[in-house]
DNA sequence: GCTAAATAGCGTAGCAGGTACGCTATATGC
DNA sequence: GCATATAGCGTACCTGCTACGCTATTTAGC
């Protein structure tokens, strides 16, 4: 009967109504959902702790009677920000389930183009990514793969998954500050590679793969489908390894 | 024959000398050293003008006439962080190889745990970054794969490498914080999955998975493996398809 | 009801960090 | 030598997080 993190308590909804004081007039859900508006809004440098409690008509300290601390807030915003994941379709085979599912998580995130700049805290624990992780395990229950080994595949996975979207985001954020280092990617490799230190790239250059950069697409799925389905082959491969005998 | 952005010119120390005004008495080489050092020993948080500049004995403005912003500094941070990657053992397969690679973006990026908190500002560009794509996309020299397929298969893997490193640097330091929230994250799951909302993961903690996440340990590098291990799988696979005429 | 305790909101202030600006000293091109 | 470009730096401004303490408000317990 320990004591559960305040964070976890908060994202749980499980503070018990104490009685004395004052009506609030502010819930930490209230504050969330601000935060998380003027992020979508004005991006997550522009989330100070001033600047949600002006949103709310309040002070900035009042905030501080809801939420310990600015990285709190950072952690109950990277909960809620991700909706629930939608039911999956009945009776699709494991890799379907997969790829609609991170399918899911992309869409989800691409909504806050924010969230991957957030600082990972810890392991999930709020309702909502507890809810996605749940679904992907869900996903493998029919495989027979051990308990284990299916939060092995679905921790690799989400890495992936996260690692990718943060990148798009990022780049894409690049892309919008400063089209120009873009479109010119090719050409700087170009100045700067020496064909006898960096060969392997410089073959690349020559084979033109980088001139089309400048059509750069923050919505392109492409490299992300890509490296999804070498993974879930990868993912394949294993479990008619591990399951072969059943 | 445009204008090299300004951080790509100081990483390849490509400024060329101007004669006039005093001799400069640092360095941008110096500040990035000096930059790495402090965060080595205290974090990337420990990192600010002033304190660079102290440990160099200078003031904190005078930082400004070697590097335009902090941000471009954390850039020279990042590729200069990296070293260059070992020369890759000769006549060993492209799964060996790129093996040996992940294992040495893995080695490297220990050195300096900050390194996955860097924002992302674009594509590689610095020296050091590209030596390193190079060096996956040589292993990849034999398979035989188009040009284009190899950068694909290259960059999802860093964004595999890269995501799985970020995770495991993150929650080392989330443990080292608060090494009790580790310990007991079992027990708080317990606490909060209702086993009818969330069935696959209430399987997981009644198989007893996470009960000993309180033996954390930042050095083990199986969940690194097991997932590079399917990524590769999948790779392999590809390689069979796109070159089976071959 | 009445009182004591707990709590919401908030004003103030301290501290840290990034950086624009302008001054001074210094080295070089002409 | 003199004009000019540049290195270093002191000052100052702005933004951001948050500790602290005050006041007003509500309720538990009597």
């Amino acid at each position: 009967m320990s004591e559960l993190p305040s964070d976890v308590a908060l994202m749980w909804r499980l503070r018990e109504g104490s009685r004395r004081g004052p009506k609030p007039s502010l819930t930490v859900e209230d504050i969330t959902r601000s935060a998380i508006e003027l992020a979508d809004a004005e991006g997550l440098a522009a989330v100070s702790m001033a600047r949600v409690a002006e949103r709310l008509g309040n002070s900035t300290m009042a905030l501080y009677r809801h939420v310990k601390s600015k990285d709190e807030l950072l952690v109950l915003m990277s909960d809620a920000a991700l909706e629930r994941p939608e039911p999956m379709p009945e009776g699709i085979d494991w890799r379907t389930a997969l790829t609609f599912w991170a399918e899911g998580v992309m869409v989800a995130i691409r909504k806050h183009r924010w969230y991957s700049k957030l600082p990972i805290s810890g392991p999930p624990a709020g309702p909502n990514n507890l809810a996605w992780f749940d679904a992907a395990l869900g996903a493998l229950q029919d495989t027979g793969l051990p308990e284990e080994a299916k939060v092995g595949v679905v921790m690799g996975l989400m890495t992936y998954v996260h690692g990718e979207i943060r990148l798009s985001l990022d780049l894409a954020a690049g892309f919008a500050d400063n089209p120009s280092a873009f479109s010119t990617y090719g050409a700087v490799l170009a100045r700067v590679v020496d064909s006898r230190q960096l060969p392997a790239l410089a073959r690349v250059l020559d084979a033109g793969v980088f001139d089309t950069v400048g059509a750069f697409d923050e919505e392109s799925d492409e490299d992300f489908d890509f490296g999804l389905q070498l993974y879930l082959d990868g993912v394949e491969r294993f479990i008619e390894r591990v399951c072969q005998g059943s």
